[in-house]
DNA sequence: TATGAATGAGTGTTCATTCAT
DNA sequence: TATGAATGAACACTCATTCAT
């Protein structure tokens, strides 16, 4: 029962097909992989979901650890590129930060792109691999603009504190507790990311008159 | 064969010998299911790695969901009274938190705890009970501990930035990316953890003139 | 090892094959569970009888339980057609039961069948379900056909006590004490149960002048 | 937890305490055993049931299969002497069998040990030694004593056919059938046993003039 | 390519049996 | 004798992987 191609579509060639099964495949075992992690989750269900046989997936991808750790590069791709592509022209660096911030929350914080960081941080000492490519797909590329930012910011005096620069991550930190916060404690007590993120700013840059 | 008890112990009573044995599958757990997250944890390595046979377990816990449940309650309780009996007295907010920064440090980023955060964070989802147990036990006593200093703070002129009581979070933000770091990034870039608390703190309370 | 198919058969098509492997699944779980009862019956013993793996078992049959199940229905259906389809024809109500009477000693006393009605003894009280099923399809049914004849035979005078009308199992109690002799008894007192049939339908219709 | 012996009980010696726990073993296995079949009994319950500590079991009997075995002779002998003892006095042959009817109904089919012979029957062929005691010590004293009791009747005139003292277990069939019966179809369609006996009697010595 | 039936190693759990106390 | 904690072999059931169609 293949359902990967919407009927409606029209006949495309083999390699386009087999892309479109590949892609489903991949998403099918994101939502199963974030679900379950990695050793709870059956290739049955994956297969399912994906509308595929079971042995389809193995055309794709040699083995369950393959398919997930190309599961992870694919997921993080975007997120890498959507996140250091807008490079801080223009405005301060506060202006930067509240973009970066802005478009934190709405692209990871609030969709499953924060359930892929959770995964890498569950299953990432099991995988070297990806613990290996995320550090030097993400945080590393991450962590150099952030201290890009920074540095231009000690320079232009927006901040005064000299050694942020050596610690990026005291800047990000908000951000990795508020996908934290969201995956475990949301329904105990919702936690509002939005402003604990301006406050964290105030907090680096100094409190803004509020407008 | 029975490795349990060290052979230079003293003859101890049937109740000890149970103690012990069940304290040696709680320690053997907790390496196992560190290392390989619950559904990867093999009871019968668990059994070999506390030195007893595998239906031995099955006398002290009902399953596998309730030994994990009940090892990371185990593990957690000691953390949380050693974190949050000594309250700060005398001293300024800032000697407190600095204070808490190096127990924190000592006593969970550098030891097994901080895989148990990592542990809670990577299957808390699968597994409610224990977040709640978790945000029960520890976060919102947590929170609310650092809430009161920073109130203090703020009262007292330390901390100039008001709103941050609403955010105790923030405050804690870098412990829990040293975790995180710890785990899955030290080897690519080592992290002076220590170093970075006390930038942190700089943020907060302002710069101190350095000794 | 696949034995399922003999290797002279015709390349059957997988819906044959998939009957094949089913069949000789149920045939192997019926000696099994009549040797050993349900409990003492290891499902690894049935696949290796079967030809089959033990994966293979759990295409076919939710768990032990249900194979135990569907395996009477299966071995009972035939038997209830066999003996329900040939209506006492022509001849008098003697004959009718002597017929029946041979053929339920040459088709179950004789046969494997009779070790499912001991297997449905020793069972019923702890699968219902089974029970049930026996009483609805056969026990209700056969006893039914039994009433019907004895009241044919009471109206054209072959059968003097009108009674037994409202108890055929004492037509039948014969047959059922042949089955467990043979089970239990036959090596210390072979019985020769076509004699007793037959004695027992003197003492029903009055004794002949033997031929 | 031993509660065999109860409270008010005068302090018995070591032998009768013994003696009381062995009972108790005995009638709690009975229990067990009954209802659920050898294997998928657990000794673990016996002891329970019996207030007794696991071990304590193995004190007095090698393993679960000499339990079984002893338990179920312990069980019948008191049911051969029952069915025995009260020899054929005084009056005519059908008032015999109609008294020992009236006892089998009573002290087999209503009690417990109805199930005794429905667990030889299931469990027989898998304990022969089970089922050599059983033909020995009740089917073959049981028979002759009936085919004695038919003899009496044929030479008195009773007994019209002679045939009879050839299968004494025609006379005993419907007493088997309602054991199952009573065992497996009661819920479905409750017996009269009583009088279905009572038939049968009518069948082997002529109907009476009902009183 | 795609399928899904078949495989069989692997794992959680049970329970008869033992034995130190 | 009696206990019940401990053992470890056994077994039902699962699931990643293969392969004939």
């Amino acid at each position: 029962m293949p359902q990967a191609a919407l009927p409606g579509a029209p006949a495309s060639s083999r390699a386009e097909r087999a892309a479109e099964r590949r892609a489903a495949i991949v998403a099918a075992a994101l939502d199963e992989f974030i679900a379950r992690g990695f050793t709870a989750t059956r290739l049955d269900d994956v297969a399912k979901r994906a509308g595929v046989a079971k042995g389809t997936i193995y055309l794709h991808f040699k083995d369950k650890e393959t398919l997930f750790e190309e599961l992870v590069r694919t997921a993080i791709i975007p997120v890498v590129d959507r996140m250091t592509t807008p490079p801080p022209i223009g405005g301060s660096v506060r202006e930067a930060l509240e973009a970066f911030a802005k478009t934190f929350l709405r692209e990871v914080v609030a969709t499953r792109r924060a359930d892929i960081i959770r995964l890498i941080v569950a299953e990432g000492p099991r995988f070297p691999a990806i613990a290996d490519f995320y550090y030097r797909e993400v945080i590393s590329r991450g962590l150099a603009a952030m201290r890009g930012l920074i540095e231009i910011g000690i320079a232009r005096g927006e901040i005064r504190l000299g050694e942020l620069k050596n610690f990026p991550q005291i800047v990000v930190a908000p951000a990795i507790v508020a996908i934290v916060w969201k995956s475990l404690f949301e329904r105990h007590a919702p936690l509002d990311a939005n402003e604990m993120l301006r406050v964290h700013l105030d907090l680096i840059f100094g409190a803004r008159s509020k407008p």
